[in-house]
DNA sequence: TATATACGGAACTGGCGAGTTTCGGATACG
DNA sequence: CGTATCCGAAACTCGCCAGTTCCGTATATA
C-alpha cells in the first residue's frame, strides 16, 4: 500500500562501524552485565552517538542479541590431533583459548538474568558460546572411540559437558580463575579416569588439593 | 556520648514476621533476579508495607543478603549411609532435594550479576548454597575411601564439584530440568567410572543419549 | 488512659536510564 | 550546488524504582 521507502539519496550508513560498536557492547556486557550496561556506555566506548546506535538497532535488547550472535567463534576451528585423547585435550589448553573462554563466560554471567526473559537471546548464546565448546569435546571423544582408545559405551553427551560445566561453575559461581592446573585436574582427575584411561605416570602432575 | 536509644515504650516490632518477609524475598528473587526484584514486590507478597521492610533492613541489598543467609539448609543434614558409594549417591536423589536445589540455583542465577558488586552477598551465597552441596559429596567420597571402596588417590576436591557444577550448568545455562535420569547419568557415566567403579550391570539403566 | 512506637497503605522525592529529538557538520547523490 | 541522510554530541521526555514521609489504626508500657 504505502510505498516502502528505499533510501537512495543522502549519505549512506557507514556499516564498517558495526563491528566496533558490537565489540564495545560485548566489553561492557562482560564488565557490567545486561542490567548494568547502558546504551550510553556502549556508545561512549565505541566513540559513537546514542542516536547512531538506535538508527541501527531498534532497542538495547536487539543490540545485545546481535552482539552475541556476531561474536567471533575464534579457536576451536581446527582442533588438535595428537593421536591420543589426553594429548588432544591438553592441546586445547592454550592461553588464547582460556582467555577467550573466560570472557565468553563473563558475558554469559551478565546475560543469565535475561535467559528466561528473551528466548532469542538465549538461542544466540546457545549457538555462539555453549554449543561450540561441547561439540569440540565430543569430536575429540569420537576420534578416541574410532581409534579404539576408549570404549564406545561411553556417555559422550554427558562426558563432553564436564569441562564446559566445571569451567562455567568455577568462573561464575566460585569466582576463581581458569588456569592450567585446574583444567589438568579435570582431564586427569575426571575425564580420563571416567573413560577408563589410567595414567601410568604423568610428567605433568596435577596438584592434590 | 549521645545516649543510645533503647526503645522500651510503644508497640514492639513483630519479629515473627521476619521469616515470611525473607521467604517472600527469596521467591521474588528466584522469579525476577536481583535487578528485576523490587522492594514493593516483596512487601506485597508478604502482605506488608514497604516502610515495614525499611524499618528492619537498611536497604534492598541488606534485605537480600539476609534472605540468602537465612535460607533453610534443608536436607543434606543427615546423609544416606547405604554401605556403597553408589547407594549413597543415588540416595541423595529425592524429589525434595531436587526441588530445593533447583530453587537455590534459580536464586543463584538471579544473584549472579551481583557477585562481583557485593562481596558480602557473594559470601552469603557461598555459605548457604554452594558449600553445603560440595561438602555432602565430599563426605560420601571420604566414607567410600575409608571403606576401601575407592582409592585414596582420588581428587576429592574436583570430584565433589562435578555434580554441583553439572547441575548448575544444566539449570542456568542449558535451561533443562534436573531429573532422575540426568543425575543417574552423572553418577553412572562420570563419577563412578572416574573413581574406578565399574558396574557389572545395573538394574536401573542410564539412557544412552 | 496517655504516650510512644509498630503496623499496612499510599503519596511523595530524587536519580537513573531507555529511547527521542535537535544541533552543527560531513557526505553521497542528482 | 541542493538536498536527503548520515555522523557525534548533547538536551530532552518519560517511566520506574529505591528510599522517605505521612496517614489512620493497633498495641504495649507507664
Amino acid at each position: 500500500m504505502t510505498q516502502v521507502e528505499s533510501p537512495k539519496l543522502g549519505r549512506k550508513r557507514d556499516h564498517s562501524r558495526d563491528p566496533e560498536i558490537l565489540d564495545a557492547a560485548l566489553e561492557v556486557l562482560a564488565e557490567c552485565g545486561y542490567d548494568g550496561m547502558t546504551v550510553e556506555m556502549v556508545a561512549a566506548r565505541a566513540k559513537a552517538g546514542k542516536a547512531t546506535l538506535y538508527r541501527r538497532w531498534a532497542s538495547k535488547n536487539e543490540l545485545v542479541i546481535d552482539a552475541v550472535a556476531c561474536m567471533k567463534r575464534a579457536d576451536l576451528e581446527h582442533l588438535p590431533d595428537t593421536g591420543t585423547l589426553r594429548g588432544d585435550l591438553v592441546g586445547l589448553i592454550k592461553p588464547r583459548t582460556i582467555e577467550e573462554a573466560e570472557k565468553k563466560l563473563q558475558i554469559m554471567a551478565g546475560l543469565s538474568s535475561m535467559l528466561s526473559k528473551s528466548p532469542e537471546l538465549a538461542q544466540a548464546i546457545e549457538q555462539a558460546i555453549i554449543r561450540p565448546r561441547a561439540e569440540a569435546n565430543k569430536t575429540l571423544l569420537l576420534r578416541a572411540i574410532e581409534r579404539g582408545e576408549i570404549s564406545s559405551d561411553c556417555d559422550l553427551e554427558t562426558l563432553s559437558l564436564i569441562t564446559p560445566a566445571m569451567t562455567a561453575y568455577r568462573v561464575l559461581v566460585l569466582q576463581k580463575p581458569v588456569d592450567r592446573p585446574f583444567l589438568l585436574s579435570i582431564i586427569d582427575g575426571v575425564l580420563l579416569p571416567a573413560v577408563g584411561i589410567r595414567m601410568a605416570d604423568s610428567f605433568e602432575r596435577t596438584p592434590a588439593g
